[in-house]
DNA sequence: GTCTATATTCCGATAGAC
DNA sequence: GTCTATCGGAATATAGAC
């Protein structure tokens, strides 16, 4: 693989993450690279390709460290505190996550990138709600409501608790995240 | 108060909270409108002060909305119960809140957006962390985590859960949203 | 006071040079 | 295979008509 082509990924995703999907253009990736926006277009013909691209990238490294997890006989309170150790890395990077960005501007995205926006999220809801209903089943974890609705709470809490954080910065993250595992403390 | 003035940022707010800040142009309106785009910037030069006024009437909105409750004497589980069915209002409307859809762009918004966003945020924020304290000292809410932390938590679901339920619509909102209370009750 | 015609800049994208 | 010159259109915004 190029590593122009890495290069341009990895400031597009930057991009995303910091002013968002439709606020960047081709120009902002190659005046950053020393090139002209048009060499961006040989690499990924439309923004569609490159969002999308992004994307399933993105969804690899989730998978990647899943599998690392596991194969590291991880339980799940260590799955959870890895997982947002990711959200305490974005925040100190004045990120957000993928979903995050790309979720407030969903209705603009082209199809293909919609797909895989979804796709990416449904995996993270889905891991989730399985760790925490095997959680509370060894009594790792203590709550009533559904691991379903849950596993949605607590992700949102960490997708725009670093938005908030964003508008208000004398908000500890650190402390909020804390909040969020004392919660399911037995 | 000018009928079109009024249309223009009825119409901008839901472009705002469907389409995003930067995915939404004086074109959009003013063709709904039936009018030219440059009509537009008679009553608001630039964007910058469309947006701002936007935010500014939704703060309004908000602390009419406290003034409100306070004279029809709610307690903190009603005050609470009151601003989760603006959410609730929200999904049903397919639409972001303002704090969701123009919190990710803030790196983006002028100076004067950014002021309003992040002044409505904090009355937010500091509403909310009120009535958990005093809610929790007259025991109608049990929590163990800082008000003030734990109000960001509960805001960041409301925010978030818009955001993912776009994505994912099979998502229950209703569901989630009493995955919220429901944690708060003694 | 209200709106239109028009300017300017920047966007994503194509065709073609090296 | 990699990139540049350039296009067509859309964005925000100004100057001025009614």
């Amino acid at each position: 693989m190029s590593i122009t082509r890495e290069k341009i990924m990895e400031l597009g995703e930057t991009l995303i993450r910091t002013k968002g999907y439709n606020a960047f253009s081709y120009q902002d990736i190659s005046s950053e690279l020393g090139i002209k926006n048009a060499a961006i277009h040989y690499y990924f013909p439309s923004k569609e390709n490159l969002g999308t691209s992004i994307v399933r990238t993105n969804i690899q490294r989730f998978e990647e460290m899943l599998e690392n997890m596991h194969s590291r006989g991880f339980d799940e309170w260590q799955q959870l505190e890895t997982f947002i150790k990711i959200y305490i890395k974005s925040h100190r990077e004045q990120k957000l996550c993928i979903v995050g960005s790309l979720g407030p501007d969903f209705n603009t995205l082209n199809e293909t990138t919609k797909t895989e926006l979804v796709r990416m999220t449904e995996i993270i809801l889905k891991w989730l709600a399985d760790i925490l209903t095997k959680g509370r089943d060894k009594k790792l974890f203590f709550f009533k409501e559904d691991p379903q609705n849950k596993a949605v709470v607590i992700f949102s809490s960490l997708v725009a608790s670093l938005q908030l954080t964003r508008i208000i910065d004398r908000l500890d993250y650190k402390n909020i995240y804390q909040s969020i595992t004392e919660n399911l403390k037995p």
